[in-house]
DNA sequence: CGAGCGGCTGACAACGTTGTCAGGCGGACA
DNA sequence: TGTCCGCCTGACAACGTTGTCAGCCGCTCG
């Protein structure tokens, strides 16, 4: 900038007013300024300027992921990044692994970088940490959980209302004997899964057999195992709800391994690529990561320009798509000849 | 930090001290000013910090790709993400759509950040424009294709011998009439792709026949149509390569919706989830994109650590995962009668 | 003709940190 | 006892920018 000022024979705050498009310019030394400017391929320093600017913003964000490689938090990176870039915020990122120290240690560290505002998508269970970041003025943002002992925004799927629908589905097809496989039930999503399944066979008065519930399957293998070992099991269930990702596609292994993929019926939760295109094809809850993206976002912003409205948790819809593995009935009741 | 050196009853040059665990300062001292820091929440602010340290070096790398949401951007992202994290750097990523002019947005915002690595998946074909920002002492690595008019590394997958292996094995299984499905013909990977499907028939001595080559496939949509077209055409081919994950996709749709996906051969460049769950299997050609982040950004750091080497092209291996559709043989020839 | 005003311009301090350097203090040595 | 040295410590400038403010110029108006 020294340079800028030198070759256009003029003071540095003049060349900062041209930077900033400041009025009060004669547009000779404007021009001349500029001409210099593009001489020198002069790059304002973005840093050094959030660092006097009165506003004392940063013009960057962080996004606190489960892990970026996966298509939910790839897919919400790619819709908060470009309404960032929209309003000219960059966007700082990084991964969990539902590690609750790690995501301390990233909220550290772009606090450290003084970002404006954090999105995240908490492994941890006590959020009550963030509120000296709250205070000191960082907008935050809690997406696909809610936060914990902390009073902010979040943006959640119906995961009890997509998780009792799937099971109502299941239920309207005739099945009564339906097993819940699920994730870590540690995770909020997963609990509110498992209470949208209990309340989708309480609506039609059906206990439930804790025989045919499966908790903690972290990946597809320990799905794969969890329904290989129902399907073999005395009374096996005649229809699956798997809650998650990764749990469906365990049971569809798990399924065609036994070769009972046309028998038994499958209803996920989450979309997976590809999943209309097995044989059956996938019924699944499909949620809408785009769209949590997007307003998380736009929430975001609002807190950063000052909204001071009471923070709320919403609710974005999801979506039952039938597709074929969740309209198979149950086997047709045998008469007493066996 | 003034409140912390005021708190401590000590210099500000103390605190600094500390903070930086810089030698020579008394343990007494150093307890009490470590007190007030924690006491007081200080948290040091990184970016004042990277403005005045001697490095001029801000801990910071911009990555820019093609997509942050598809499965092979967002795979780099957390391998390049990975290694940054262990050294303490931070990273920024953006996406550009195969839009040239974002790219060069991109670059100028997080150069206007003074970052002090460009990880580029570039969408454009003159990267020249870049050499003002490595004369400045910006590392760069190009990743997935190579750079143009600049020299700069790069690391990409094995296009051309993946591709060629790819045609030879279904050359292998006695196919003689293979089609080519191809992703956007300007893009690096969609021509060496080519190149190596090209090389692959004229190893065997067989002619390419146009009719059956198509460009340009941008969508699986398009890719549906195409194999839509071929299949219903007088000399269909007995064998598919698609050269890229969406066209592989709308390949898989059209042969099932002509109900060919048992008669009609197909490989496919790069893997897709639940590829092994279909009917037949997919048989992919896998690229490995965590090997490429992880390489990228490990060659990106010596250059940030001053590594004058030559710069070299970088060729990952790729690996052909034969899963069913690629074993297919071709129709057997009937006799006159037919 | 002088005061006052508005439009331009640049000198200077400040943002929060670190590099440089000088000063104070105590002990070892002549 | 005086000198020198090494260990700690803090004052100060500087990083690259922007906010504040004072000063200059030419014009208008009384």
């Amino acid at each position: 900038m020294r340079d800028v000022a030198a070759l256009a024979r003029v003071g540095l705050k003049t060349v900062s007013r041209v930077i900033n498009g400041e009025p009060g310019v004669s547009p000779e030394l404007r021009a001349r300024v500029q001409r210099a400017i593009d001489q020198l391929d002069y790059l304002p320093n973005l840093t050094a300027s959030s660092l006097r600017r009165s506003s004392g913003r940063s013009a960057t964000i962080g996004l606190i992921l489960e892990n970026i490689a996966n298509p939910f938090s790839s897919s919400l990176h790619r819709a908060i990044g470009d309404v960032a870039w929209a309003r000219g915020v960059q966007v700082f990122s990084g991964s969990v692994d539902e590690d609750a120290i790690r995501e301390r240690l990233l909220v550290s560290t772009f606090a450290g970088r003084r970002v404006d505002g954090l999105v995240v998508v908490p492994a941890s269970h006590d959020h009550s940490y963030l509120l000296g970041h709250k205070q000191a003025g960082t907008a935050i943002v809690f997406v696909d959980r809610p936060a914990e002992f902390l009073d902010v925004d979040a943006i959640v799927s119906d995961n009890r209302g997509g998780s009792e629908e799937a099971v109502r589905h299941l239920l309207a097809a005739g099945h009564r004997r339906i097993a819940y496989l699920g994730d870590l039930a540690t995770v909020y999503t997963a609990r509110e899964r498992h209470a949208g399944y209990d309340r989708g066979l309480a609506s039609a008065g059906i206990a439930v057999d804790p025989a045919i519930v499966r908790h903690d399957l972290q990946d597809s293998e320990a799905a794969e195992a969890a329904v290989a070992e129902l399907l073999a099991s005395p009374a096996p269930p005649s229809a699956l709800f798997t809650s998650q990702n990764l749990v469906t596609i365990g049971a569809v292994r798990a399924l065609r391994a036994a070769g009972a993929q046309h028998q038994v019926a499958l209803v996920g939760f989450d979309d997976v690529l590809l999943a209309d295109m097995l044989e059956p094809a996938v019924t699944v809850v499909a949620q809408d990561p785009r769209a949590i993206g997007t307003l998380a976002a736009q929430l975001l912003f609002l807190r950063m320009d000052g909204d001071l409205a009471p923070t709320a948790l919403h609710v974005v819809p999801t979506r039952l798509i039938p597709r074929g593995s969740g309209e198979i009935g149950p086997p047709v009741a045998r008469s007493g000849r066996g």
